[in-house]
RNA sequence: CUGCCCGUAGCACAAUGGAUAAUGCGUUGGACUCCGACUCCAAAGACUGCCGGUUCGACCCCGGCCGGGCAGGCCA
């Protein structure tokens, strides 16, 4: 994997760490331990493309200021051998590196030459992860929430993926439990109003269409009969029924979001391996529980939670954090993975301490349990608000939101943001063909860039790849490109370390944005030899950018539009 | 009442404690005889909610207010 930037940052701090030595040995800085430092890439271009702090976090360590400092290793700094021509002090005391020409040149044909798997780091060294994301209750269709935490959930993972991590996808299947007997309790009574018996809804039922389509279907398909049976009877027939339905749905619903999943586990299997049981008695062993009034409590104040939270409540029914902690102990412990991710709506917030207790009482790392939480989101259309209420059944299902919007807008927009920021999800941008809509200024870029090269080679000019001594870059809008270009695996090691999938389209947008003007300033067609191959060979690494990290988002990469 | 999240330009939003607070939309004005104008260039627009503190340096960290969202069940 090449990675020009690091290589350039960890050159940087040799100089720097040398002429340290150095000035210290000439006694022009005292010998003293020296601070952690950093290498950044600064936003102005006059400040190089490298700038380094060394001197302003060692001020007080060497009792000068950062500016004698920043001069006394530029004074003693040896550039010869490295891939800069020149540092500058600056500002405050900072160090600026500037690169060479050779630099950009090499990083072209970097690109070029890994090709799809340039931008690819090794941060995960393989770790196992398991990244767990809309589980919507399969009770009823999902909605809005449910089609952001898919988009953000499944781009993580493939963003892990990216960076070295051995990643598996998963959707936890609430078939069990009060949601399950709820749905029974629904689709029952629909089934009796169907054949007139006459009976209400109770409030906290659901009231939506699907629960009467259900129960039609199966009334067409066992007519009456089971008015006749138990309820008990009746009801198990009726989610027997129904749920397999609405779990095909959800993975239908999915798939055209893109979206497949290595695991589709389902609660029940906890209930009906002992696991639940197993839970239990482990979590007794720990000691962190206690009786009281009947019920078992469990004894989460004390590992950091705000509250005791009840496992089994009086009537002997345990509460649904019971499974719950199951599935997290048995992602982490029985099938060894080395860090579970949640994707969960804000909504769930109270519930982290609560788990990592859990998980802290069974003796598991708790912090090998990673939440991203996503605040909720805001359909916007002519500029109002669109309210969603999921109660009146009036609720956009996900299956809605893509009949209306393409599925690459819908991938794309909800990686936008930071999960961790509520958002305004703009519907009539998002079916926008425009430069205001983000998806299409950078799926241009890549359709451009193929024209481009398509035009040179009707032409009978090929990208003839040279070497990094007959490439030549000196326009402005080429370096920036190309810097931008150097960035990537930064990025990638950034977004994977923040479990933060915004930063490749934010990285995209940029890419789309630096192209364009590159393209603008820079002509191809008809250039000389040496300009003409530096070109062609720089839209070359541009698009093998613009396809890798589309492919990623799994948004697709147009050759024409 | 308590906990978590958010407050940055008309709108949507960015900025590992770093230099002139970035970008898009919208607004105003420019650029196609030229590789795709689905593009580009330029301008205007911000006392980063308020008050203190920490330090060489704060949108960022700490404390206190104000405003918005979400939670607080032996519901999930």
């Amino acid at each position: 994997m090449i990675n020009t930037i690091a290589q350039a940052k960890n050159d940087v701090k040799e100089i720097v760490m040398n002429a340290i030595g150095r000035a210290v040995a000439e006694g022009k800085l005292p010998a003293e331990p020296i601070p952690a430092f950093a290498i950044e890439i600064p936003n102005d271009k006059s400040h190089g493309d490298f700038s380094c702090n060394a001197a302003l976090v060692s001020a007080k360590a060497f009792k000068q200021s950062p500016k004698s400092i920043a001069e006394a290793i530029k004074g003693n700094a040896i550039l010869e051998g490295s891939a800069f021509e020149k540092i500058e002090v600056a500002g405050p005391g900072f160090l600026n590196f500037f690169v060479g020409k050779a630099w950009f040149a090499e990083t072209v044909n970097a690109v070029i030459g890994e090709n799809e798997n340039y931008g690819k780091t090794n941060d995960g060294k393989g770790k196992r992860v398991l990244v767990e994301f809309v589980s919507a209750n399969p009770t009823g269709p999902m909605h809005i929430g449910n089609a952001r935490g898919g988009a953000i959930g499944d781009c993580l993972a493939s963003l892990l993926e990216y960076a070295g991590y051995y990643v598996e996808r998963e959707f936890y299947v609430n078939d069990a439990g009060n949601q399950i007997n709820k749905f029974a309790l629904s689709l029952d009574l629909r089934y009796r109003q169907h054949f007139g018996d006459n009976v209400e809804m109770p409030e906290d039922s659901y009231h939506g269409q699907d629960i009467i389509d259900h129960a039609e279907g199966f009334a067409k398909l066992y007519g009456d009969i089971y008015m006749n049976k138990t309820e008990e009877e009746r009801r198990k027939a009726l989610v027997d029924y129904a749920l397999p339905i609405n779990i095909k749905g959800l993975e239908n619903d999915l798939l055209k979001y893109r979206i497949r999943y290595n695991t589709w586990f389902r609660e029940s299997t906890l209930h009906n391996d002992g696991s639940v049981k197993e839970i239990i008695e482990l979590l007794k062993k720990s000691g962190y529980t206690y009786e009281q009034e009947g019920a078992l409590w469990f004894r989460s104040t004390e590992l950091g939670d705000d509250k005791d939270r009840v496992l089994i409540r009086a009537n002997g029914v345990p509460t649904y954090s019971v499974p719950d902690i199951a599935y997290h102990y048995n992602k982490l412990m029985k099938r060894s993975f080395d860090i579970a991710i949640d994707i969960l709506g804000a909504d769930h917030h109270g519930y982290i301490p609560r788990m990592r207790a859990a998980l802290t009482a069974l003796s598991v790392d708790s912090s090998r349990l990673e939440v991203v939480i996503m605040q909720m989101v805001r359909l916007v259309r002519n500029g109002e608000t669109v309210k969603l209420s999921k109660r009146s059944g009036k609720a956009i299902t996900l299956a809605t939101l893509l009949d209306e919007i393409p599925m690459d807008a819908a991938r794309f927009f909800f990686n936008l943001r930071d999960a961790n920021t509520h958002f305004d999800f703009d519907l009539d941008l998002a079916v926008e063909e425009s430069s205001k809509n983000p998806v299409y200024y950078v799926q241009y870029a890549h359709a451009r860039i193929c024209r481009i090269l398509e035009k040179q080679k009707e032409e009978g000019v090929e990208c003839k790849r040279f070497a990094d001594n007959r490439l030549v870059y000196t326009e402005s809008a080429e370096i920036e490109l190309i810097r931008h270009l150097a960035s990537l695996p930064e990025i990638i090691s950034e977004g994977a370390k923040e479990l933060n999938p915004s930063v490749i389209t934010k990285y995209l947008i940029e890419l789309a944005q630096h192209f364009h003007k590159f393209y603008d300033s820079c002509p191809i067609k008809g250039m000389e030899e040496t300009v003409l191959q530096s070109r062609l060979s720089l839209c070359t690494a541009a698009k093998i950018v613009l396809k890798n990290l589309l492919d990623l988002l799994k948004v697709e990469a147009p050759e024409k539009m």
